[in-house]
DNA sequence: GATGAATGAGAATTCATTCAT
DNA sequence: GATGAATGAATTCTCATTCAT
């Protein structure tokens, strides 16, 4: 099955690269760093991605898209903005705890990415906008700025992971989800 | 006035690259970059750095602790932690308004500098860790994990400014003080 | 066949270098100079050698060793030490004559390269020491300061090579040998 | 008197390049180190040396030349061939330890400098040259290549300084000197 | 005589990418 | 699909030298 093989190399691929990016940023990690990780030769590294950019762009893309997805989907099993919040919450605990270098990715070298995305993508932020902006307008949470409120809830979510880079917080996240929905739902609903 | 114009450059190097640091990323603002900003020769530069890393460390580390004792400052004034609290985020705001550029790069350029500070330097997190740590202590506020909720507080103030800079909100924070208080002491406030 | 493209590559590398760094000197001699010189990229360069610090000191430690060794061979199947030394000076004149870029570049641009040895390294010096040492010890030359006996030993044999060099003597120095060898012999045995 | 402190100035300078020169190469040291060892500006410089190319040409031509004309000098003075060869051996070794950097730097920075004296300059090989010569046609030493009997004479008196230059030997090079004396004779009178 | 900012030409090195094998 | 030598542009940095003050 050569078909498989070169899947599986793909997929070492933009694993080892999704590791250096996070560990040393994108610019500070070279062709050759991916290569030696996935221990092929450079030149093999241009059989499965074009460049260097679209290797970061399709990483960034795919994921960035299906996790929104994913943010929609949860949200919209449930019923009111409260349940909705938690559930994407508590799904972006679960999974930065599942792939947390995933995760980090996705937030971290967002520069320089997200303008790169079509226009009408749905993304995570319109996501939390969208449901925000509905119970704004169905009063379950009080007439405020909608994008300020998701910006909020975002660092209420965020912020935590940042930290657990740094090490200033253990890096599960699923210990604190409870404590994170209360503390962005307290912050969108008290004016 | 030698010693005029040498401050000058000097300082008209810091601003333009800051400026670039903040726009395209440090890696990918090239020493040549700059020099063109500034409009000087490349070799010109160093004589006023030693190398584009000191460079990037100097304005970091300088402005990065000034920020940090003005936070201490402000909330060694205030009494209440709730008090104290609020001038911090209105402190954030202004000094975010004043200098946007400044801003961001002091709290989203810090990749690879944080590490450099010494350990016993007082930084902007470690002031807001120690008031919310002594508010949990003086049950002003409720029992809870205190680096959380420095994250929280953290997130619910600087992603408005990333969203800002994303053109997602207004890049005047200090509209947004009022509400940024109220949401922050809600989040930490509610368990 | 690859490889043997690249160890060609890397030959010719090495052969250019050494003779623009005897002509001109090792600081005098740019990676330009030589990449020009093997008509190859200057980053081609460093897929053979990872930097030029690294090119002067594979070429030097290699044949400073491998020379020494010869002399050690040579010396070892001689009886007397007036052989063993006969031996030597002849190995230095053929070493000369066989290779003379080769030779002044060990012998004369050594510097800062002799301190980077393994101190249990043997060297040229260490061998004719050793030769004489043992002489002194055994009586066959008369009491007297072993290093200085072998300073003048090796400059006797190099001076000629300098002069040479300097086109004030014929560049081979197999005609010398004899002569050499007992004006050597002549100065270590007369007190 | 500005005359004597300019002297006194230019004097530093070389006398600090010299130094640095011969600690670490002519190429590896930059105008900036020497300026900075005589604590002035690299501007200053200037004002006593035209440039880096001609302070080296400086130094070495004048001190070159004037260490020829005291060989000349002092072998003048003498009668036979072996009075002379020893007279000029004890003046390389009480030159040498009068001022053993200024030594070092006519010896081995002489590379690119020996071409540019003027093709009639007298210079010391051609002292030592003369003197042999003449030695050998009126039979005090016998019938030989008169460069190589230079080379051999000039290698017996300055490899030894090379050791010393790396440890190998004492630093003093006067208590050697009779040694020396004998060494070279018997290298030149015994064929 | 002195200063030090400025220059412009390289220096060594890195790196994404190409291509013959 | 894979290899690794090769490229050429770019990067950081150095340095001898100039010049306005």
């Amino acid at each position: 099955m050569p078909r498989h093989r070169f899947t599986d190399t793909r997929d070492r691929i933009e694993k080892a690269a999704m590791r250096l990016f996070v560990a040393q940023g994108v610019r500070e990690t070279s062709v050759r760093d991916i290569a030696r990780a996935v221990d092929i030769s450079e030149g093999a590294l241009y059989r499965h991605f074009v460049s260097k950019e679209q290797l970061v762009w399709t990483i960034f893309e795919r994921h960035y898209v299906e996790f929104a997805r994913q943010l929609q989907t949860l949200a919209g099993r449930e019923g009111s903005a409260r349940a909705k919040v938690a559930a994407m919450i508590r799904e972006f605990c679960r999974a930065h705890d599942e792939n947390p270098t995933l995760f980090r990715f996705l937030l971290f070298v967002q520069h320089g990415q997200l303008s790169r995305l079509a226009p009408e993508t749905l993304t995570p932020v319109d996501v939390i906008r969208n449901v925000l902006g509905a119970a704004i307008a169905s009063r379950e949470i009080p007439e405020q700025h909608p994008d300020l409120a998701t910006a909020v809830v975002f660092g209420v979510v965020l912020e935590p992971v940042q930290f657990a880079a740094y090490g200033r917080l253990p890096c599960e996240m699923a210990s604190f989800s409870d404590r994170l929905i209360a503390a962005a739902w307290a912050a969108v609903t008290t004016v």
